[in-house]
DNA sequence: AAGGGACTCAACCGCTCTGAA
DNA sequence: GTTCAGAGCGGTTGAGTCCCT
């Protein structure tokens, strides 16, 4: 019944990777690919887990990763994601190429909610703090974008922007910052296609491929030519660290 | 220069979901 | 239909680094 039981985790390492175990990994997963992961540690010959493997890999040795700085377009672009989809990352990260939901959610917690507080705005509901506070008590503080108003998430791109000019509405323009960051808001409403966007989330609980889809062709085509060659770039650079290394 | 608080981010933990048996 | 392992996800932690006094 069942599968095999569990890796033992009795003496398996923890912690911080070094170059060496990085370049073990990566080279299995190049030669091999990842189909079972728990698997992976065993053939690749290292001490770990096989989740713990999963998250190097994903969230730091892809080749086709973008380690460089959030720009504050893709800062804005998470904000008015986050306020769709909650704290859905794995959900946001698939719209920005190259970056990882950890990634993302790092972000968010260490600079984006600062930001949103100072401009005296709830991370969590995006509405100014005081109807903030009146909201989450009315909804037992659960958050109203993501968690279980399902059956009430617009469906047609015209409906996407109802709810976003609404949103829009609601929320009291105090300060500068603000403003630009609702201008930029409605500039990636112009260039994204919310109906794409949709379909992606929709059809996204089928996708389990680790690999990244933006859902949105237009995004996708600004992005890719300078993504992949920064992708390519950070491939290099880990290749020269490991030769310096061996 | 040194100490300590703030910040960042890699990594872990524990949970849920999915699919195989 | 049930059980259980694997995969994936989100929350949290803690070590390292930065910055201020």
């Amino acid at each position: 019944m069942g599968r095999q039981p569990c890796c033992e985790k009795l003496g398996l390492k923890r912690g911080p990777w070094s170059i060496e175990e990085d370049y073990k990994l990566m080279n299995f997963i190049i030669n091999n690919g990842t189909q079972c992961w728990r698997m992976v540690p065993k053939h690749a010959g290292l001490l770990r887990c096989g989740k713990s493997c999963r998250l190097r890999w994903v969230n730091y040795l892809r080749p086709d990763l973008n380690r460089g700085p959030l720009s504050e377009v893709e800062e804005n672009q998470i904000i008015q994601l986050h306020a769709r989809l909650g704290n859905r990352w794995s959900k946001i990260a698939a719209h920005f190429p190259g970056r990882t939901d950890n990634e993302i959610k790092n972000h968010w917690n260490t600079r984006i909610k600062r930001r949103l507080k100072l401009l005296g705005l709830d991370p969590l509901t995006h509405k100014p703090l005081e109807q903030s506070v009146e909201h989450v008590t009315k909804s037992e503080q659960t958050c109203c974008y993501s968690n279980g108003d399902d059956d009430k998430e617009p469906q047609t791109e015209s409906e996407l922007y109802l709810v976003a000019e609404k949103k829009h509405e609601e929320i009291a323009l105090d300060s500068n910052d603000t403003i630009n960051l609702f201008q930029s808001y409605e500039m990636l409403w112009e260039n994204l296609s919310m109906e794409s966007m949709v379909h992606s989330e929709t059809s996204s609980s089928n996708d389990n491929s680790p690999s990244f889809s933006t859902g949105d062709s237009n995004t996708r085509s600004i992005c890719e030519s300078s993504y992949m060659h920064e992708a390519s770039q950070n491939w290099i650079h880990s290749a020269d660290l490991w030769d310096a290394w061996f």
